[in-house]
RNA sequence: GCACCCGUAGCUCAGCUGGAUAGAGCAUCCGCCUUCUAAGCGGACGGUCACAAGUUCGAAUCUUGUCGGGUGCGCCA
């Protein structure tokens, strides 16, 4: 149980014998310190109801609350009951902490299962910086999750069987470099595809070859298979580098191609229960409701007023689309995999067809809360979005590959003793942290131009803020004499930069509800630095190796407790912590 | 045309289930390494929260409208 919800159960008592009901008590942390720890803003919501003075009501509500061992309470403003909490009642919490492995977090994830599907790139098409948002917020929301007790399956939901693989087709078979792939296969896909791509644009007989090569491929050519497969091969391959490098981990690649023969039964079904028909050729779906067009996914506003949008499921040449197999695949996650949950961490402009998606499933009878966690554009220097096809955009790995470079480059200079391995180990853990962390602490449904200071910066609010903060204390435990007992360590605060770090570290617990609550992950990056901040501040202050007993101890199970905070939160965001930087 | 997202300090961004004097980082300026790692700490400077009405004891946050930027809207994914 978090402080906060120790607060909230006496504060609701309290409320109950003031009332003479229940009532939900409005308890959350204080906008400032200066006013204390918690706030209630009760008083206020219930005087209006009742029609008395909110003052007066506060009075009687701190009259019956019984919390004289946990917070001093205190009437502010109009009607604002504020609390501080106890020192020794943040001691008495640390020291609960200090043995729990969940270090606070309640287990709200229990018997729920989810489907992640994120990442999710296209085989045979580099990952750029574009790539990275649904990468990395993905997986760290797969880890939260986990950490909160639900039952996560991390499914990435690859492109391998696009119409881009009409053009690879083409360029296999009329431009292929055979000693270039043997070289460098990823790099001679690409290749060919955007040579065929810009190709297609200029001579429409190319565009036709390359649809006649994907409904061969679509209807089983053996050749066709082989050159397929094999991309696929290299492409994965290349992929799993990548994910090796970010730490990523997936239960499942279970692609487009992968759903492929289930396509055909599932239009039919479809057809078959009125909730598909026929239109122009193509097999749609549309709006069957009477409800309001605005809100309706299957309705689009044109200069004449409202008309149909449907989702095509079958295209008239009989080739299947995006929405046909994304259906099957919400039919595979809820049939087979028994889902309650599947999320779907991609970018914001697919909202509508998500939206169009999760109404088709739900008619369908495939009960499931689904949702799109939509995240914002990474724009290009000319603040255009970063698009694929036009090529030339920053690959991840040279965003990655500098973000190691510069580490490097930090670390010879503040920390010469460093060498070698070790050294390059240590880069690698900074670099990535921090390409990591800057994706992670901002609002998801920002946009934001990619620029290379911001995405690689080392100082200030970033990664190594908080891994040079963990490192500190590591030092500090490697220079200590003897043993330290984390389970017997009796906890006295009295320093107001000791509070301060025992006040954010009982916060810990309170964060990840909010983050796993809307998808927001940037919660915690932001606890984190702040938590940092009372550490560094602490660590200014506070001598611990120097202080006498009982505040040596009392400060290293401090700061063993700030460590394992540290961790386990960078941890979710999937960034690693060095021993020494 | 309609829908969704965005407009907060010189720059990059937090804050948005309504709360008190709107916060960080970068940049600029002033201090702090003979004491546990200065990738750090302490301080200063910096704002009409795009604009206007409304709801409310109280609005950056909710509602409506306006302006500005982005995205999406039948056979791509």
């Amino acid at each position: 149980m978090t402080l906060l919800q120790h607060l909230e159960s006496r504060l609701s008592k309290a409320l109950e014998t003031v009332l003479g009901e229940s009532t939900t008590p409005n308890l959350t942390t204080a906008a400032d310190l200066r006013f204390g720890d918690y706030q209630s803003n009760s008083a206020m919501v219930l005087a209006k109801r009742m029609k008395t003075n909110p003052r007066a009501l506060a009075e009687r509500i701190i009259e019956s609350i019984e919390i004289n061992d946990l917070a001093t309470a205190k009437i502010d403003g109009p009607g604002f009951i504020n609390f501080t909490v106890l020192p020794a009642a943040y001691a008495n919490y640390a020291e609960t902490l200090l043995k729990d492995p969940k270090l606070g977090t309640p287990e709200l994830g229990k018997g729920k299962r989810i489907v992640i599907d994120f990442s999710a790139p296209n085989v045979a098409k580099p990952m750029h910086v574009g790539h990275i948002r649904s990468t990395i917020i993905g997986d760290s929301l797969c880890r939260i999750a986990r950490f909160l007790g639900f039952e996560v399956i991390a499914d990435n939901h690859i492109g391998d069987w696009g119409t881009q693989f009409g053009m690879i087709l083409h360029g296999w078979k009329s431009r292929l470099d055979a000693e270039a792939l043997e070289q460098d296969p990823i790099r001679e896909l690409v290749r060919i595809y955007r040579e065929v791509n810009s190709a297609t644009k200029e001579n429409p007989a190319i565009l036709e070859s390359c649809k006649a090569e994907l409904v061969r491929l679509q209807a089983g050519d053996p050749e066709n298979l082989a050159i397929w497969q094999q991309c696929i091969d290299v492409s994965k391959a290349g992929l799993q580098n990548i994910y090796d490098q970010l730490d990523v981990k997936f239960d499942h690649w279970l692609g487009e191609s992968f759903y492929n023969e289930m396509l055909p039964a599932l239009v039919e079904e479809f057809v078959k229960k009125g909730l598909a028909r026929e239109s122009d050729g193509a097999i749609c779906i549309f709006s069957d409701k009477s409800k309001d067009p605005s809100q309706d996914p299957f309705k689009v506003h044109r200069e004449d007023g409202w008309t149909d949008n449907p989702a095509i499921i079958r295209k008239a040449d009989g080739g299947f689309l995006y929405a046909t197999t994304d259906l099957a695949t919400i039919q595979y996650r809820i049939d087979t995999w028994n889902a309650d949950q599947i999320w779907y961490v991609v970018g914001a402009p697919q909202q509508l067809h998500f939206r169009q998606i999760f109404e088709a499933a739900h008619r369908w009878g495939k009960t499931g809360d689904f949702r799109h966690i939509a995240f914002g554009s990474i724009l290009g220097e000319d603040r255009k979005l970063m698009k694929t096809r036009s090529g030339d955009n920053v690959g991840l790995t040279d965003v990655l590959e500098e973000a190691i470079q510069r580490a490097a480059n930090v670390i010879s200079e503040k920390n010469p003793e460093l060498q070698g391995k070790e050294a390059e180990k240590i880069a690698e853990i900074v670099g990535i942290g921090a390409v990591k962390f800057a994706e992670l602490s901002q609002n998801r449904l920002t946009d934001y131009v990619f620029a290379w200071d911001r995405m690689l910066a080392l100082q200030g609010d970033t990664a190594p803020y908080l891994q040079y903060s963990n490192v500190r204390i590591r030092s500090i435990f490697r220079k200590l004499d003897g043993e330290f007992d984390a389970g017997s360590a009796r906890i006295h605060l009295e320093r107001p930069e000791e509070i301060h770090l025992a006040r954010l570290l009982a916060r810990f617990g309170e964060i990840l509800p909010m983050v796993i609550e809307d998808f927001r992950p940037n919660l915690l990056a932001n606890y984190l630095l702040e938590l940092a901040r009372a550490f560094h501040s602490f660590f200014e202050a506070c001598p611990v190796l120097k202080s006498e007993e009982p505040h040596k101890t009392s400060r290293l199970a401090l700061c063993h407790l700030c460590s394992r905070t540290l961790e386990q939160g960078l941890g979710l965001l999937g960034i690693k912590c060095p021993e020494r930087m």
